[in-house]
RNA sequence: CGGGGUGUAGCGCAGCCCGGUUAGCGCGCGUCGUUCGGGACGACGAGGCCGGAGGUUCGAAUCCUCUCACCCCGACCA
């Protein structure tokens, strides 16, 4: 185990912090409850818009940007949001700041007082609809398919690097359509692309199914999501895909006259993932010597680390080195060559290894004469020396396989901890020994729901699409259910 | 907002009960030398308004009062 880390067997969350500050992704700013993003950080999230951003592209949509300022009557508009949001929103009052008359230093100058308050945006429904309004005459103008790359603010009382921060970065689709079929459509489709993103791209296998309506986005009719389990064996919600009905087109007064010449309310969906991916991905995957990164979503995915013991032996080293990154690049690999004269080799490994770089390349004078490199990789640890001309074929096949045996060991761990249960001793009991996904009976109604997580902590993740038809009685009231939902301690 | 905790060098901490020279340790940092195939070693060196304000005292990191900040656990949430 690495110096200085704390075990997830330990202390998870200690664990978790660590990575998240050892491996440069992240630290505290002076402001409460904002974190810094750092340079190696940023880069993974910058991946992630890349992937995900290709992938709205391909279905249709366009980005586009909308203020961070959102006027106060808006937000009151539809009734169920500001229910929502209400209490975790952030209100600038005032427009400018003044000299303290008694020469103390700076304050709000009372004079500079907003006419209307503005709430830095917690999500952006209510400006968009606001704008769209004014784009939606006719069903001609339909379907409006818009993303939005964004920071937003929700002041929680709690926060945790990446997981729940008071700003975060995200990407929020607001679509618009003529029917509701069109619309609902919309949002079965953008949920496939996140769960497609998080399966293929982050190598973390998810759930898909709907909300309950305790855990409904507000102003939603219905709410989709993915889920994901943690090696603690919490859930962690990865999407949520919302389809809004009419609710914010009758908010905001938005019509359009269909083909058949009818005044009509536009239907609507909004979509969004966020920087809180980041902490999936670091939970999914990573282990007591660090962070272990897909390559598909690894800022660098071979580090070389030349081994030398003199300036000569360096020259030589380098120069090996710099043809095999060279080489690497071509193919498209992001590879870096580590060839700081400042750090021992050693050390390097380290680093890399807590950074969770793919695939090691060390090489030294032993390999430039053997004509040889030797690799590691992150997932298994595992190490070989190969013939320097393979290293083409090798990088590709590892990276390949490295990304497949992540997807494997993460759903191999949900797999084994996702049970069905049927009696409420052993639904608490599985909880306190390790969690995980319970799936189980549920009478449906609000009052029970409440109850359980009252008693366990655990929510109803989701009710999951497709569901064998197995009639049944809850697990809490023993009342009739007509299939079984995911239970789970959540972040 | 409730409960618990912590503020002393860049980071992690000791010292505080029981007040008394120049406030200490580890890591990190700098210079030099030896090292370099899994976090090297030695020598020398730099770095502190002991969170802030007030008080008690001949004397406060240490005792008292007040304040501010942050962290952890809850409630709330992506």
């Amino acid at each position: 185990m690495a110096k200085g880390f704390s075990t997830r067997e330990e202390n998870y969350s200690k664990w978790y912090n660590d990575i998240v500050q050892k491996a440069g992704l992240a630290e505290n700013s002076a402001v409460r409850g904002c974190m810094v993003i750092k340079p190696y950080g940023y880069a993974i999230w910058e991946k992630m818009q890349a992937g995900l951003d290709k992938m709205f592209k391909d279905t249709g949509h366009s980005n586009a940007y909308f203020p961070i300022f959102i006027p106060k009557s808006f937000f009151s508009r539809e009734a169920a949001h500001v229910e929502g949001f209400a209490k975790e929103c952030a209100v600038v009052t005032h427009y400018r700041l003044k000299n303290d008359p008694d020469g103390s230093g700076i304050i709000v100058d009372p004079d500079a007082k907003l006419e209307e308050e503005l709430i830095i945006r917690p999500t952006s429904e209510t400006i968009i609809w606001d704008t769209y309004r004014n784009w939606i005459q006719s069903y001609r103008d339909l379907p409006i398919l818009v993303n939005q790359w964004a920071n937003v603010v929700r002041w929680e009382m709690r926060t945790r690097m990446f997981l729940r921060t008071a700003e975060f970065l995200w990407q929020e689709g607001h679509t618009a359509h003529a029917t509701r079929e069109e619309a609902m459509e919309e949002t079965y489709r953008m949920l496939d692309v996140y769960a497609d993103f998080a399966e293929n791209h982050m190598a973390i296998p998810v759930l898909k199914g709907v909300k309950s309506e305790n855990e409904r986005f507000a102003g939603a009719e219905e709410t989709f999501c993915i889920e994901a389990l943690m090696q603690d064996g919490k859930a962690l919600q990865a999407g949520t895909s919302h389809f809004l009905g009419q609710n914010f087109a009758r908010a905001f007064d938005v019509k359009f006259t269909s083909r058949e010449g009818r005044l009509e309310y536009v239907w609507a969906t909004s979509w969004g993932v966020s920087t809180r991916l980041v902490g999936a991905l670091i939970m999914a995957h990573s282990d007591d010597r660090g962070l272990v990164l897909p390559p598909r979503l690894a800022p660098i995915q071979v580090v070389i680390v030349p081994i030398y013991k003199n300036g000569e032996e360096y020259q030589k080293v380098c120069a090996k080195a710099r043809e095999i990154r060279d080489a690497l690049q071509r193919m498209g690999v992001l590879v870096k060559l580590d060839d700081r004269d400042t750090y021992k080799p050693g050390w390097k490994f380290n680093e890399y290894e807590f950074k969770g770089v793919p695939i090691r390349v060390a090489i030294g004078p032993r390999d430039v004469d053997n004509d040889t490199l030797e690799l590691a990789r992150r997932d298994t640890l595992a190490k070989e020396v190969i013939p320097a001309g393979q290293l083409g074929q090798v990088v590709e096949a590892w990276l390949a396989s490295i990304q497949e045996t992540l997807y494997k060991r993460a759903l191999s761990f949900r797999e084994n901890n996702t049970r069905e249960v049927d009696n409420w001793e052993e639904f608490k009991q599985i909880l306190d020994a390790g969690g995980g996904f319970i799936m189980a009976h549920w009478d449906g109604t609000a009052e029970t729901e409440q109850k359980i997580k009252e008693e366990t902590r655990a929510t109803i993740r989701l009710i999951p699409f497709r569901r064998k038809e197995e009639p049944g009685r809850c697990v809490y009231s023993g009342k009739p259910s007509a299939g079984r939902v995911v239970f789970a301690r959540a972040y």
